[in-house]
DNA sequence: TCGGTTGTCTAGCGGTGCTAGCCTCGGGCC
DNA sequence: GGCCCGAGGCTAGCACCGCTAGACAACCGA
């Protein structure tokens, strides 16, 4: 069994080497110059052994952005726990997620802008979504009040995720960044 | 100078064909399906035509765009007429852009969504963008206080478009609609 | 050593956005 | 009235895209 092993083990390897490739290329000059043709050379194989890990291109936007999902989950933890005062924490987790939206603009897209089918907000979600939102969850919960938290969670999450996307378009003014943010957290959850 | 005319206004004309026919094509199947053989096909001419109107595709996808933020300055305008109470009125609004965003998706996906080189929240930004971000502030305003309106203005348009584009794309869990715009409207402006 | 399977590659299909260069048609001038 | 010439539309083709059929090599088990 061991020779199987090794081939496990090595196309285990060549999977990662894709997923890893597809979004260094993605980050460092966009999606749009992630082709399957440039993919295959950087990870030196030809075209077709891409497909033989994924069902096609679309199926590594989406193994990025998975593996993606988990990198800004343990980002908004870590900014979480970081602070002791609620108020503060959930500020921290608020700017670190515009912040991993600004600074890493291909994989945010990949994660919440460009189609997928990923399951989102069902028992089927991938743990690392999970994750990221239970992020969200642990800093709304004890500002809550008598509101339902997972739907205010939706709330703050998609608010966050309107800001994200329409300053990263420039399609705000790209001053009254803090003071946006200002706004929406007094407003949503004082 | 008769000749020339006639050749403006039908050169304005068939300018506008297109603009329609990727907005019915793009409307009808998606933009995937909005190729410029598609489109020249739609407006029975060559595609060499499309160039000598449009710099390239995506300044058809922009024509398209700024005829729908008139369409959608014109929807909001009219749901903010039909109530006098501001609450009301600002309900009115934040459902009809959720309800043009969920009807139209194709049409608010250039417009939001797409890179474009429309140029937002500047004094060169076209009327009809202007417009429709207007009707925004006009029922923001009786509810904003101390606050500077067009920055809460931006921080509901930011919320409002991120509640539409995670619906949209299957990101919420798809009951809580209605809950959702309840904590936001109460939290943002009570 | 051989047979067969497994895995990779080359080559190509039908599509994309975009453009060079030909050619026709019609208005303006003699 | 007839000719010339330029505006403007067309055909054809470029380089690229995602994806796949089928040839071929390498390696494992008997």
């Amino acid at each position: 069994m061991s020779i199987q092993q090794r081939r496990e083990r090595e196309r285990a390897e060549r999977h990662r080497l894709i997923v890893d490739a597809a979004r260094d290329l993605a980050e460092t000059e966009g999606w749009e110059a992630v082709t399957t043709r440039r993919l295959a050379e950087r990870v030196e194989y030809s075209q077709p052994v891409l497909y033989s890990h994924f069902k096609g291109k679309d199926a590594i936007v989406s193994a990025v952005a998975i593996q993606g999902c988990g990198d800004l989950a343990q980002t908004l933890a870590e900014a979480r726990d970081a602070h002791r005062d609620p108020v503060s924490a959930l500020r921290a987790v608020a700017e670190a997620y515009l912040n991993f939206a600004r600074t890493r603009p291909a994989l945010y897209d990949a994660m919440f802008v460009q189609r997928t089918d990923i399951p989102f907000g069902t028992p089927e979600s991938p743990p690392e979504l999970k994750a990221a939102f239970g992020a969200f969850v642990s800093v709304v919960q004890p500002l809550a009040g008598n509101r339902d938290l997972e739907t205010l969670t939706e709330v703050l999450w998609s608010a966050l995720h309107g800001l994200a996307t329409l300053t990263g378009s420039d399609r705000l003014r790209p001053d009254h960044h803090n003071t946006r943010l200002d706004l929406l957290l007094n407003g949503l959850l004082p």
